[in-house]
Parts: structure tokens; C-alpha cells; sequence
DNA sequence: TTTCATTAAATGTATATACATATATTTGCA
DNA sequence: TGCAAATATATGTATATACATTTAATGAAA
């Protein structure tokens, strides 16, 4: 569906303004797909983000600070986000000997066992929802590097 | 900044994998900067697209229906928006003689001049923002309709 | 070593999302 | 007409975002 369907407008300011409501419109969208994906292995994508680095990293773990600077949206609750998956059994805590204001993070076992079977779930709505070439794929991410080149 | 270094991950799945968190990264990077330039107008980006909509069809009056149909975000919750908009006196709430279930919101003159300076603003944001050619806003919107087929 | 700035993480608060459910009104049809 | 289904909006709840503030620990300089 177009954009102009999708929110029914028909008239944008200009192209560049077209695409910055595609964005977000398109990431809202994205965003929803994932969460009614997760849903029925009681994490949402936030969490599910958590779970990736430090699937990632593992059997390295990870600083509250370090999986900030990994996350999609840089402005969420890590701490929060951390404790909600603890209470779940996902993760661990360990305290840093080093240095006591550190805490580190590192996956359980039934933290990989869930994420690797949500994964697999997830590629395969990847799959029947992305219809892009690998081509198209490049050219999307150049497009949207650049859209941020202020960043 | 490329969407590697953004969020430190190196390698990905595959470019259209990379395509999705490309465009989450973006969206919640413009969200962001939305939120901060309206901050000073004591409106979120929800409650401008809110206002933006309304200003689109005054004098005409839209339905709490109306205005979902048209949100960027299809499941942010209209009723709750609208009251905070309220509240500030931004809009007018008019109960519907034919249909007593609908309600009638209209954006006063208030409103309507908190949008367009507003606007102005969020103008300026734009074009110092987004370094894409008009032909390459074409092509990405063309690439994020594609990426949403099968909505 | 004492003191103060810096850093890491947690917490408090207002707003928004996602979704289930409730309430009121209208419409369709037996 | 009467009553169930559909529709429009509102509300309840758990989670997340945005950002300010707090707490605790470390590091650097007087």
C-alpha cells in the first residue's frame, strides 16, 4: 500500500517530507509485525533487542552501558528493560569485581534457548514480508544513512 | 553515520535484515529530533500529527475516527490525545446532533496558531536534515511502499 | 588524604503504545 | 416493534519512552 492510502493523504509538501513520514509510518508498522511475533514468548521487541547483543556477545557479558550504545532507540530504559528480563530467567546478573558501579549482564540458557526459536520465527516473517532485491536493500540503506547524514 | 557504526554492530543477516533495523534506527533518530523541537511548544509528535490533520481539513471538523484513519501510528490511542489537546485548549469538542456516539473535533484559533509556527520550525529542521535529492525521496518512498507489500 | 568532578546505574514522572474491555448509540432484521 | 449485531468512543492495565534526578563508586588533583 502507498502512503497516500495508508494515511490517506494525497498531497505532501514535498518528496523529502513524503519520505519522512514513510519512516515512521513504515517503522511503526515494522514495530508491530515484531510485537505480535513476540508475543506468545511474552517479550517485546525492546526486550527482544536485549536479548540479540548479548546473544551476540555471548559468553562475553555485557555492561548496562554498553548494551545502551547497541540498542535501536538509544533513549530506552536499559536498567528497566534488564529487570523485566531478569524476572523472566533470561538473563544474569553478575556484579563487577573491578569496579563496583558495574554491573554485568550475560544470557541464560533458556534466554538462548528462546531467542534462537523467536528467530527463527522472525526470518521467516522477514522473509514473506520483505520484498525488496538485494539491490533494492543496499540502495534503502544508503538512502536512509544519508537521510541522517546530520546525525 | 552509517547504521553500523549507530548502533555498533558490524555484520548483518543480510541487506534486507540490515534494511530493517535501518529503517527502526531512523525512524526513532527523527522521532527524537521531532519530540525536541516541539518541547518548547509543550506538544509530543503525536499530538502535532493530531493537530497537523485538523489543520488540514478546517474549517471541517473530523470524528476521534476520522483522525485514527489518518495517524501515523494506527494504534496510539486518539480519544487520550485528543483530551490532552483539550485540555490545553487547542481544540473543541462538539457533541454530533445526527450520530449522539461521534463527537466533532475542531482546532481553535489557538491551536491554529500554535501549528504554524510550529510548522515554520519543524521546516527548518527538515531542510537542514535531510540531504536527499528530490529523485532519490522518490526512490526511497518508492523502496518503503515495496518494503510494506504485503500490509 | 581529602575533596570534587565524573561515571555507571537506578529511580521518579509524565506521556504514549498495545490491546482488552466497557459504555452508549445506532442499525438491521426477524 | 423488539432485540441482537455493529459502530463510535472511552477506559483500564502493562509496558516503553524521554528526560530529570538520585545514588553509589571511581578517579584526579590540591
Amino acid at each position: 500500500m502507498k502512503i497516500e492510502q495508508a494515511i490517506q493523504q494525497k498531497k505532501f509538501r514535498s518528496e523529502q517530507h513524503k519520505a519522512h513520514i514513510n519512516v515512521l509510518y513504515t517503522a511503526a508498522w515494522l514495530s508491530l509485525q515484531m510485537t505480535r511475533m513476540l508475543k506468545p514468548y511474552g517479550i517485546t521487541s525492546q526486550q527482544f533487542n536485549i536479548l540479540r547483543i548479548l546473544k551476540g556477545l555471548y559468553p562475553e557479558p555485557a555492561t548496562i552501558k554498553l548494551l545502551t550504545s547497541r540498542m535501536i532507540d538509544k533513549t530506552s530504559n536499559t536498567s528497566r528493560l534488564v529487570d523485566k528480563l531478569l524476572a523472566k530467567g533470561l538473563l544474569d546478573r553478575i556484579e563487577c569485581s573491578q569496579d563496583r558501579r558495574r554491573v554485568d549482564i550475560r544470557i541464560t540458557d533458556k534466554g538462548l534457548e528462546l531467542i534462537n526459536t523467536a528467530s527463527e520465527k522472525l526470518n521467516l516473517l522477514e522473509e514473506g514480508m520483505f520484498q525488496l532485491e538485494e539491490l533494492e536493500a543496499v540502495e534503502l540503506n544508503r538512502l536512509l544513512d544519508k537521510m541522517r547524514t546530520n546525525e
